[in-house]
DNA sequence: CTAGGGTTAG
């Protein structure tokens, strides 16, 4: 952006003082009478009723009667209050007819009315035409952009003003400081910054309050904090501004000191300043002082309040109380999409906190249930609709609907959308189609270090390193400046092409150009390189080079590597020291049995099921979930829950006789979740649940479709080999996403390369 | 001034 041209500061730039404070006078103007009926009460009563007395004047109006501009002010003043467009319209045919629209204060109310009602294309014909503007109009036009969500379009007026000598006021700068922050223009806001300081504005309520907002939004909390201290007179926006501003920015905590303070100072609290305190308390998971504000504000007369409602919903939400969440919106007379998108993004967020994988799965099926009901309710999804439920629909591995919420982007025109694009490319990868993720990268207008690290993440999870370099390179190109989770992509694509040297170059290149203090995850990544390539020892060792202990994933991979390379002692001390820290983990359990099984060292499997005995573990939830359309199939070992149960095993019996001519063993014993006993795990009778899932997906699902199948615990060795030989013989490429990774098979490979991390 | 959205190895 170009910078500031000269605002004439060369004279003696004085800003409109008569122009600061009310930018339209009309209180003078109310209680005019009618020119036809000479009522002249109709402006105290309410809209419907003046609106009715204006369409009687305006059926009757004879066009030679002299109208003064003071009757229409306070009329659009009117439409203005209650956003009515129709009224607005009618008023502006009103004004026409009497030949009063070379009125220019009218006419600049008119550029406002149509403004604040968000027809941009009428206020902005309006302007056009005006006869006279000034800063009113001018700042009026601009705000209407903003609002409407063009903040370069309210920028380019705002150049536009300050070619044509136009003086701005508070009102204007408030304006474009707004622009600034949602358009994250940094630079203009600061230059913006530097005239407010140069015309000694700063310590003005308004214009405080947006520079508080704009520095908030550019996440320097520090300077958001200085424009708030400097404000004279702080209002109630002033305080629900810095608060929000410490909530945004990580210190929600300082955010409730503030809080405390402004509850000493003598402000008036509105619907504003409770909505940002219980949003707060979401990052702080705090219930109790969430619900002690709540309370506060149905004692000050908020009980009923729609957005107050919304917000304490979605922190019971957020604190697990689905059954107080339902009573909330049970209680609501009146909904918005708001509501509609805190119910649905609060069920999707309880995913990630799920103990398992199928109280995740419980909590997704929740979450699109109420995206249903929205539906059916008959309100459009916005962005924030689309963009939680895309994020569900990847968790689930659900193509089908995920497709058909990219079809509804599309309809709605919110595909150039950032969060809702980058959304779309996690639906994509998640879902198994890199292809389509990468199309939907590509499709993203504006890109930000969470987009591009989620194409790298993607080119990562497909067993594409190169590709998932490359993109790198091209953020890096492309000015944008990674952060830690952009490493772990970077670090894990390295891992998986085996490429040592380039892995420990990035993890200096974060370090020291990008000074980036490497986390667990980072290590896990070195790690699993390591243990990838055999080299076990140097894995081993930086387990020691951490500078803590290693957590659970560590262990984990250590153990896999060891399985698969041989080396036994190492591996039983990895998986002791996994069950030091998860001791009441029944997968860990099962997963050293299986060591000590294969390794058919006979005490150490009587030790450790007594061990299991003895801490009274669960069995182990084997589920797999395939979803077809908008229908979830379940498929449990056993063939407890199997749906065309005969079926299904007489094909899988057929699937099982005829990978073994392609050479396919059943690997390992195995326990299974239920019994003590020790089964082979191809005997007919007790099939792993994505055996089951994989047979009918192939049943029942289109030949040239992948199968897409969800499961709840990590798969084993023995399914895993199973379904590679599966994919090459029924020339189907299946895609199962297990509790710990994405694994895709085409054509007898997996793109895990083999170390999935298995049971 | 405000409630609701997107990234993370195994």
């Amino acid at each position: 952006m170009a910078s500031l041209p000269s605002i004439a500061v060369s004279g003696n730039p004085k800003l409109e003082p008569e122009l600061r404070r009310t930018p339209v006078p009309h209180e003078k103007s109310r209680n005019v009478s009618c020119p036809k009926c000479q009522s002249t009460t109709f402006l105290d009563a309410n809209l419907e009723r003046s609106l009715l007395i204006v369409r009687e004047a305006l059926s009757s109006f004879n066009e030679s009667t002299q109208v003064e501009s003071s009757f229409y002010v306070p009329l659009l003043q009117e439409c203005i209050e209650k956003r009515s467009m129709s009224n607005a319209q009618m008023v502006h045919a009103h004004i026409v007819k009497t030949g009063t629209h070379e009125d220019p204060f009218v006419m600049t109310t008119l550029v406002n009315a149509y403004a604040k009602c968000g027809y941009m294309e009428c206020s902005q014909k309006v302007f056009d035409r005006l006869p006279e503007r000034n800063v009113v109009s001018w700042t009026g036009l601009m705000t209407g952009y903003v609002h409407d969500s063009k903040p370069e379009v309210a920028i380019r007026v705002f150049l536009q003003m300050l070619e044509v000598g136009a003086y701005p006021n508070s009102y204007t700068f408030g304006t474009i400081l707004s622009a600034c922050s949602s358009m994250l223009h940094v630079k203009l806001g600061k230059q913006i910054h530097a005239y407010i300081i140069k015309y000694g504005i700063e310590s003005e309520t308004s214009i405080g309050n947006a520079l508080c907002s704009f520095y908030s939004k550019c996440r320097s909390l520090g300077s958001a904090v200085d424009a708030f201290r400097r404000i004279g007179d702080k209002d109630v926006i002033s305080w629900t501004a810095v608060i929000s501003a410490c909530s945004d920015n990580g210190e929600p905590e300082i955010g409730l000191r503030y809080f405390t303070e402004m509850l000493s100072e003598d402000v008036e609290l509105n619907e504003f300043t409770f909505t940002t305190i219980l949003s707060l308390c979401c990052g702080l998971r705090a219930l109790d002082v969430g619900r002690q504000t709540y309370s506060l504000s149905i004692k000050l007369g908020f009980q009923g309040n729609l957005p107050i409602k919304n917000s304490i919903m979605y922190l019971c939400l957020k604190c697990g109380l689905i059954d107080e969440a339902n009573r909330l919106f049970d209680e609501m007379d009146s909904i918005s999409s708001v509501t509609w998108n805190a119910l649905i993004a609060g069920h999707a967020q309880m995913m990630d906190l799920s103990k398992d994988e199928i109280s995740a799965h419980q909590s997704g099926s929740q979450a699109l249930d109420a995206f249903m009901k929205m539906h059916r309710s008959g309100t459009k999804p916005d962005l924030f609709t689309l963009s939680s439920v895309l994020s569900v629909c990847s968790r689930l591995v659900a193509l089908e609907q995920g497709e058909q919420v990219h079809a509804q982007t599309i309809k709605s025109g919110f595909l150039a959308d950032l969060i809702v694009g980058t959304a779309l490319v996690n639906t994509y990868s998640k879902c198994g189609d890199i292809n389509r993720a990468n199309k939907a990268f590509t499709e993203i207008q504006t890109r930000t270090v969470i987009s591009w690290t989620s194409m790298i993440a993607a080119f990562a999870q497909h067993g594409q390193p190169q590709q998932a370099l490359q993109q790198f390179e091209e953020m890096r190109l492309a000015g944008e400046k990674p952060n830690k989770v952009t490493f772990i992509g970077v670090l894990s694509a390295c891992s998986h092409a085996g490429m040592v040297d380039e892995a420990l170059r990035y993890f200096e290149m974060m370090k020291r150009t990008y000074e980036i203090k490497p986390i667990m995850e980072h290590y896990a990544c070195l790690i699993d390189m390591y243990v990838r390539l055999g080299r076990l020892e140097e894995a081993f060792d930086l387990t020691q080079k951490i500078g803590c202990e290693p957590n659970d994933v560590i262990w984990s991979i250590l153990i896999a590597g060891c399985r698969s390379h041989g080396n036994l002692e190492l591996g039983f001390y990895a998986a002791e020291e996994l069950l030091k820290l998860k001791p009441k983990d029944t997968p860990t359990y099962v997963m050293l049995l299986n060591m000590y099984l294969s390794a058919e060292r006979w005490q150490d499997v009587s030790r450790i099921r007594k061990m299991m005995k003895d801490e009274k573990l669960g069995k182990l939830q084997d589920w797999s979930w395939l979803t077809i359309k908008d229908k979830v199939y379940s498929f449990a070992v056993h063939n407890r829950s199997c749906p065309s149960k005969e079926e299904v095993e007489n094909y899988l019996g057929m699937l099982l006789n005829e990978v073994k001519h392609h050479g396919y063993r059943s690997q390992n014993l195995h326990v299974t979740d239920e019994e003590d006993e020790v089964e082979p795990l191809s005997s007919s009778a007790h099939h792993h649940s994505e055996k089951l899932a994989v047979a009918f997906g192939l049943l029942y699902t289109q030949k040239a479709m992948p199968v897409r199948i969800v499961k709840s615990i990590s798969m084993c060795r023995d399914c895993h080999s199973f379904i590679k030989l599966v994919s090459e013989m029924a020339a189907r490429e299946i895609i199962v996403r297990d509790s710990k990774r994405l694994h895709r098979f085409v054509n007898g490979h997996c793109c895990c390369g083999d170390f999935g991390n298995l049971l």
